[in-house]
DNA sequence: CTGTTAGCGCATTCAA
DNA sequence: TTGAATGCGCTAACAG
């Protein structure tokens, strides 16, 4: 940004009014077409920036406008194939209105979690904020900075931040419906992290399930395939006929270890992921699965807090549908 | 940033110099530790800062800086399992060094690539750039505005910018070696995108590879499980005992159709897949590939790119090697 | 050790 | 329409 041996002088908007023999403020006009200006100048000015290769300062920008330019956006972990797909779709709505889009990562560090917000604040007009594991007092406490700040994935009941969200439980009362029209009457569930939101939405649609006549029995897990791979002993153990996951990820282990056992899917026992994340595709397992409409939760998030940017608040939680996709993993239970 | 309606005012440094009965500068230097103060106003401005809730402008700080405190990260793809591994270890090494990383994608589209180069240098320190296939004469424009930037699996000769990579050829080299060993005189090898240079440089150990009694045949595929399915047929047509693919996802997909198709892997065909993601250990596949050190390559890359911004200018572009990996997907050729 | 002063590069008043 | 002046919020150089 300013000189420095071995870099090339930083040429400023006075370069170039210089160059172009207007004032400064000319050339800021021009390049943000902020008022009319001679055509004459016009072009003299883009000469100038051309032949000077000027590129406007952003902070400076940033400074005057009291505007980024850009939108932040924090996910725990950016390997996990959730993301890629509606930070794709993010990006686009803030392309569309002139912003960039800048991730950071919290590598599900619940304290990191809470710096980067502030760090983020700092530099981006708003930021779009997935934390699925951070207490509601620190949620609180940085809703409370009147950053513009949506939170995505996640709703928090009584924050005055604007929500954007997947209905997992109505995903997984499908899903539930769908093994119980089969026949099915005792499932495991392998659950995900236990302090995640996500997980016990998942499971708040066990209720509902035991009153069609499937009981979903919970067993500890975790949210990878490593883990899902290591559930099924336990799983087995229980004597169900059909086998709930948290997400894709844990489906797919499971999968790999009943292929091992040989034990079959879906005669002996269905599996059912959750999230329908490609990786599927890869691992050409054709699970029976619930998808996320990611690119809409992207788009939709992104709008919801352009929308904040310019003081339009969007105060009900908005909750995107699931859709059930029945493929070739779940069937009617074993006849015992 | 400034104040809007609905939005708690801006509160600056002056805010919290009046709170605290101290100047500007003294809250600068109490919060930057730039120079010593007593620690009773210390103290006075630590408590006005708590109070007030006081965050400095990152724009004001830039500007009067000359540096942004972050540095930028560009890659094509998000979504490639690549990349997550190697992002955090970039963010990792430039946490250390107190600044943030923030990363875009291209969405493998060298347009928006070039306009998304430009666009992080306007608000990064410096920026990390893994562009496959931008055209060597916008890479060279792109380098001589002397903006500091590492480039990041891909090393174009003659580049006045750092670089680091990965020893592709000596991977794949690698791949055949093994594969003369077990006794094989004929693969085919399932090729990337052609214009990618990684997918160059792979093709380039095949030369070795024949002197080595290795005939590979190259057969276009391209990058994607999809694609690795789909070239299946075109491979076992050319009657060969092995193929080698452009990245673990084509192997996996190949090994899809191959398990499909009834054909054992190892005992009728081996495959061998590159970069080792860890995909492979969702698919339980046990895939024989090559490793790509992803951990050490962000360090490395994030370490020249700080060495850059001190001025420490690394001329030689770095290769880091690759680990062979046998597993299960590789055995003798099958006899005929 | 501390306060005062002067920019950083730009957008935006206000006059002309 | 255009230019000159002002300020965004902060750091750094300079005095004291």
């Amino acid at each position: 940004m300013q000189n420095r041996p071995g870099r090339s002088p930083r040429i400023t908007i006075s370069d170039v009014s210089t160059a172009a023999k207007v004032s400064a403020a000319t050339v800021s006009r021009v390049l943000n077409g902020t008022a009319k200006v001679d055509p004459q100048l016009v072009e003299r000015v883009h000469d100038a920036v051309r032949e000077l290769g000027y590129r406007p300062n952003a902070a400076a920008q940033g400074l005057a406008r009291g505007e980024w330019g850009t939108i932040g956006v924090l996910v725990p972990d950016l390997a996990n194939p959730y993301f890629p797909e509606v930070l794709k779709a993010v990006s686009a709505v803030a392309r569309a209105h002139g912003r960039r889009m800048m991730v950071m990562e919290s590598d599900e560090d619940p304290a990191l979690e809470y710096e980067l917000v502030e760090d983020l604040m700092r530099c981006c007009d708003g930021v779009l904020l997935c934390s699925p594991r951070m207490p509601r007092a620190e949620l609180v406490e940085l809703v409370e900075r009147k950053h513009p700040m949506v939170l995505f994935n996640r709703v928090v009941p009584g924050l005055t931040a604007p929500s954007i969200s997947v209905d997992f439980v109505g995903g997984m009362t499908q899903v539930c419906g769908h093994l119980a029209q089969l026949g099915h009457r005792r499932a495991a569930y392998l659950s995900g992290p236990s302090a995640s939101w996500a997980n016990g939405e998942r499971i708040r649609a066990f209720e509902a399930a035991r009153a069609f006549g499937l009981e979903v029995t919970v067993i500890e897990c975790g949210a990878t395939s490593q883990a899902g791979y290591d559930a099924v002993a336990a799983a087995l153990e229980s004597s169900v006929t059909a086998v709930l996951t948290y997400n894709d990820l844990v489906a797919l282990g499971a999968l790999s270890r009943l292929r091992e056992l040989g034990v079959g899917v879906p005669e002996q026992l269905s599996v059912i992921g959750f999230d329908d994340i490609s990786l599927d595709r890869v691992a050409h397992s054709n699970l029976t699965t619930v998808s996320v409409p990611r690119d809409e939760l992207g788009r939709r998030a992104g709008e919801i807090l352009e929308r904040l940017l310019v003081n339009e608040y969007d105060a009900e939680p908005l909750y995107l549908a699931m859709t059930l996709q029945v493929r070739d993993t779940s069937g009617p239970p074993a006849v015992r």
